[in-house]
Order: C-alpha cells, then structure tokens, then sequence
DNA sequence: TCCAATTTAATGCATATGCAACTATTGTAA
DNA sequence: TTACAATAGTTGCATATGCATTAAATTGGA
C-alpha cells in the first residue's frame, strides 16, 4: 500500500499566497477602511474605477474577483453613499456603466497614499530583483488560471 | 492643487496577490471540492490538520487567516460530516484540540494529489528561480505582516 | 488564599454572501 | 418579420460571516 500523500502546507504556493492576501487586506482594512465604512471588496472596486475608470458591473466582476450579485448589491451600497454612480449606458440599455463620483474620487485620493505605504511595508527587505520575479510570477500565474473571456464590447 | 494620486492598479502588489489567490481558491474550490460538500475554507482547516496534526481552534485560526467565530461553527459543520473531532485537552478544559479522523484523513489523502496538480497547472511556465524568489518574497512579507496580527483591543 | 484579568470557545444578532431563478435587452438566423 | 439564444443585471432564499457579548476555565498578583 502506498504510503500517504503530504501536501507539505509551508512549501505550498496556494497557501503562501492566500496568508500574505489576507494579511495585506485585513490590516489595510482595519486601519485604512473601517473607519470610512468601507470594506475591502468596496475598496477593491473603487480602486479598479479610479485606475480603470467606467465599468459595466459584469467586467469589474472581472477584475475584482467578486460576484455579480454581490458585486450588483454592492454598488448599490456604495451609491447610497455616493462614492459610485449607476449610469445607462449609451448604447445599450441593458448595460450599465459604473463611475467614481466627486466625492467617490475624493476618498481613494486619500485611501491611495495609505495603500502604498501598506504595500512599502510590506515588501520591505525584499530584494530588487526578487520584487520583479514575484510580479512576473504571479502575473504569468493568473494568465494560466483565467479562464478565457469575451471581450467586453465597446459602448 | 496637487495632481491626484493614481495607484497603479497593474502594479500594485496586493492586487496582483488577492486575484491569484482568488482564481486558485475558485477554481479547486469548484472543480474538487464542492462536490464533497467542502468549501475552501474548509479545505484549508483540513489541510493545516493534515500538515501539522492536532490544533487548538486560536491556533488553527491564526494559520488558516479564519476568525474565531467562524472558525468555531465550521468546525461543527466538519464534525457533523465526521472528518474532524474535537476533543478536550488534557491539559486544560477549556481548550478544544481539532485533529482529522479516520475519514477525515481519508478525504484529504484523495484531495492532496488533486491540489498539488492544481499548484503545478497553476505555476506552469514561471521559471524555477523566479518560482523560488517568488516563495522568498511571500515569506518575507508574510513575516513583516505578521506581528501586525495580533489584536490590540482598544490601544 | 482570594479575586480580578486573561484566555479560549460558543452564541445572539444583524448583515453579507452565493447560487439559482427571474426580468429585460440585445444578438442571430430562418 | 418571428423565434430563439445569449447577455446584463436584479432579487429570493437559505446559509455564512464577523462583531459584540457571554460563559467557562485558567493565570497571576496582592
């Protein structure tokens, strides 16, 4: 009988990355977000729209990793709180388009300097060279795991 | 006026780290897990379980990044389905020790191989010293993330 | 010793989540 | 045109989540 498999948990990619994400977003959003009733989804989103600007809901799905019925309940918190607003798209009116307001703008010019500084703390000591073969990595490690998408079409 | 802060969303660490997290976390989670009634929370109670053996629920808290509370009423629901029992330290009355059962142990045997698939499909084509800077670098930040952890109650 | 503080786990409560079902709109092909 | 498929978004429902609180056990200091 074969013996038994060992995952070997320290040396397991999934779970060195899933504590560090965790760890980057529970102290970011204990210090930086709570205090401004955000939640970390809520921050995600807002940082895709003022890096990204206007989304329809289903693509900032996309590149928050959140899903389209939580994400649709979503923004429609952070409308009432006036950081997002819901327009109709031009050209289709089933589609709907989703922006930073003023105020919305305001408040990730202020979250954005914070979340830098929480990003420098985190990869102090890490060499030069090892901070571009993370980025490198992880970015060839979503290409393999993403699963194929549709373009989004142009409105 | 100074021009606003842009973060950068292609670049910024967090975000390159919480998406990988999140396209491994799903797509195990669907495709090996769910079918066995397991979330990927659970998955990862099992797994630390089945790397580190017995633990007291704070312990496997801090390890799996889950909160307490959660943690507690998860761990019923992984009793309930008898692959973990609890048992009450030796020691002390008041803490609980978690380990795998028979079943337990089992279940987690049939999913390793599957997982470690999933790290190597994930990891296709990032070349191996990228692979061990990429390892260098989540530990380092780990380790600088950490001390932050602990819950100071009300400064 | 006694007793207050600390530690560990469980639970009450309000809210958030994800799946599936649903509405509405747009695309396609006969 | 009509019919049907595909897409975008919302909502119903059951359940999971996290904070605050409670309960119980243990620790430490006077």
């Amino acid at each position: 009988m074969a013996s038994r498999p060992r995952l070997g948990l320290e040396d397991y990619l999934p779970y060195l990355v899933n504590r560090v994400g965790v760890a980057l977003a529970v102290e970011f959003g204990r210090d930086a977000l709570a205090r401004r009733g955000l939640s970390i989804e809520m921050w995600r989103v807002l940082a895709v729209l003022s890096s990204n600007g206007e989304h329809r809901q289903v693509d900032l799905g996309d590149m928050t990793s959140i899903d389209i019925s939580t994400l649709s309940r979503m923004v429609t918190r952070l409308a009432r709180m006036e950081l997002v607003a819901r327009t109709r798209s031009a050209t289709s009116n089933r589609e709907v388009g989703i922006r930073l307001t003023a105020k919305g703008r305001t408040v990730v010019a202020h979250l954005i300097p914070l979340a830098q500084a929480y990003e420098k703390a985190a990869m102090d000591g890490v060499a030069a060279a090892d901070l571009a073969a993370l980025k490198r990595a992880l970015r060839r490690m979503h290409a393999n795991l993403a699963p194929a998408r549709k373009k989004p079409r142009r409105g």
